[in-house]
DNA sequence: CTGTGTGAAGGCTTTCACAGCC
DNA sequence: GGCTGTGAAAGCCTTCACACAG
C-alpha cells in the first residue's frame, strides 16, 4: 500500500484532516462521505476515492468513524512528531510568521531558528531567535533540518536557495517571487500572492 | 479573441509576465521559449501553447521580443489600472501584508482600506486606515470594491465572508485555514500555510 | 538551421454508475 | 434505505512530433 499518492491528493488529504479536527468535538461521532465532501469543499466521490488511497475503514450505511479516520490520515500524511523548520527572512512577512508560531507548533511544525541579514534584537513577541545569515549553513547541517520557509527578497532568493540546498535541505515553502532552481530532489512549493490576486482579478472580469 | 482561458494556464501566464519583468532590463530585447520556459520552471512546449492561448506573436527562429510579450500578458491577464481590494483581519498576518503596501501597489493592486474587530491606532508603518469591522460592508457597497484579502481567526471567517458576499465581493484571497462556503459566482483562492508544510514533509518522508 | 505553432497522442484526475455491505 | 468502494468513462493537461516561418 505504499504506492505513491499524488500530489493533489495528498494536498487534499491534509484538507480532510484540518476539516475532521472541526468536526472531532461536534455531535456525531460518525461522519458520511457527503458531509466531510461539503466541508472541504469537494465532491463526494473524489473524498471517498482519496480515502482510498489509505485504506478502508468506512462503514457502509453509516459513514467513517471521525477519530478512526483522523488518525489513519495522520499517520498517512507523516509523523505526528514535530518537524523542525528554520525561517530565512525575518521582514514584514517573516516576522509575522514568526509571531505566528503557536499556529505552526498546534500543526507539528516548530520554527527552530530564524536568520536574516540584519539580526535584530528578539521582539517582544517572538520567542525564536534570530542569527546572521552567515550561521545558516551550520545550523541546517548540524541540526539535520530539512525544511525552510524562505521570505527574503526575490533578489537575494536564488543565493541563499543555493545555500540552503548545499546545507542539505530538501524541501522550501518559498514565499520570494521567483521560481527556484534546485535539483530534483530538492522540493519546493511556492506561495506567491500577487499572482494570487491577479489570478483571481482575471476571472472576475 | 480565445475565451475561457483554463485556471492553470492564467496562473502560469502571470508567472511568466513575472519571469519577463526580470529579463526586461536584461540583455537582449528577445527571448525564446526555452530560456523564458527554465526561468518560469516549465517546459517550453507548455510555454508556447500557453502563449498560443493569448494570440501568436513569436519570430520563428528568433524567438519573442520581450516587451511586446509583456505588453500583450498584461493586456490578457486584466487592466493595468489599479484594483482595489481591501483587508479583513489586521493581526499578525494581516497586518504584515499592510506593511507590503507598496509590494502590493506595484503590481497593480491597492489596499483601499482595512478593517479589524479591535481597530488600532494607525501604526508607523501602515499607511491604510484599519477601520472597524461594522462599517465594511457599506465601505464595500459604497466604493464597489471587488476584492479581499481575509486573513482572521476561522472561528469567524464563515460569517466575515458571508457580509462580503452580501455587500457584492466577488472575490476573496482566503488566509483563514477553512474552506469558505460561497455562491458559485463569487472565486476563492486559498492559502494554507499548514498544508503546504505537511505536503512539503509527507514528500521528503 | 533555429525556434515557433499546433494537431495528435499520451497521461493524469475527476466523475459516473453501480455493486456490495450495513 | 443509506452509504462506501471501485472499475469504467469522461475530461483536462501536458508532451510529442513535425510542419513551417525567418
Amino acid at each position: 500500500m505504499k504506492e505513491s499518492i499524488p500530489r493533489k491528493t495528498v494536498y487534499r488529504l491534509s484538507l480532510y484532516k484540518r476539516c475532521l479536527e472541526r468536526l472531532i468535538n461536534g455531535e456525531g461521532a460518525t461522519v458520511s462521505s457527503d458531509v466531510l465532501a461539503k466541508v472541504a469543499g469537494v465532491k463526494p466521490t473524489q473524498l471517498r476515492k482519496d480515502l482510498g488511497t489509505c485504506g478502508q475503514f468506512g462503514k457502509r450505511g453509516l459513514g467513517y468513524d471521525v477519530v478512526t479516520l483522523h488518525r489513519r490520515l495522520s499517520d498517512t500524511l507523516g509523523r505526528a512528531s514535530l518537524q523542525p523548520v528554520i525561517l530565512v527572512g525575518a521582514g514584514n512577512l517573516g516576522s509575522a510568521l514568526l509571531r505566528y508560531e503557536e499556529g505552526f507548533a498546534r500543526e507539528g511544525f516548530e520554527i527552530a531558528a530564524a536568520f536574516d541579514a540584519q539580526p535584530r534584537k528578539r521582539s517582544r513577541d517572538v520567542k525564536a531567535p534570530i542569527f546572521p545569515l552567515a550561521r545558516m549553513g551550520r545550523f541546517v547541517s548540524e541540526h539535520g533540518v530539512k525544511m525552510a520557509i524562505l521570505c527574503v527578497p526575490g533578489t537575494v532568493a536564488q543565493e541563499i536557495c543555493n545555500n540552503l540546498v548545499a546545507s542539505g535541505i530538501q524541501a522550501i515553502l518559498n514565499f520570494a517571487p521567483i521560481i527556484l532552481q534546485v535539483p530534483g530532489k530538492v522540493m519546493v512549493n511556492n506561495v506567491n500572492l500577487a499572482i494570487e490576486l491577479e489570478n483571481l482579478s482575471y476571472f472576475i472580469r
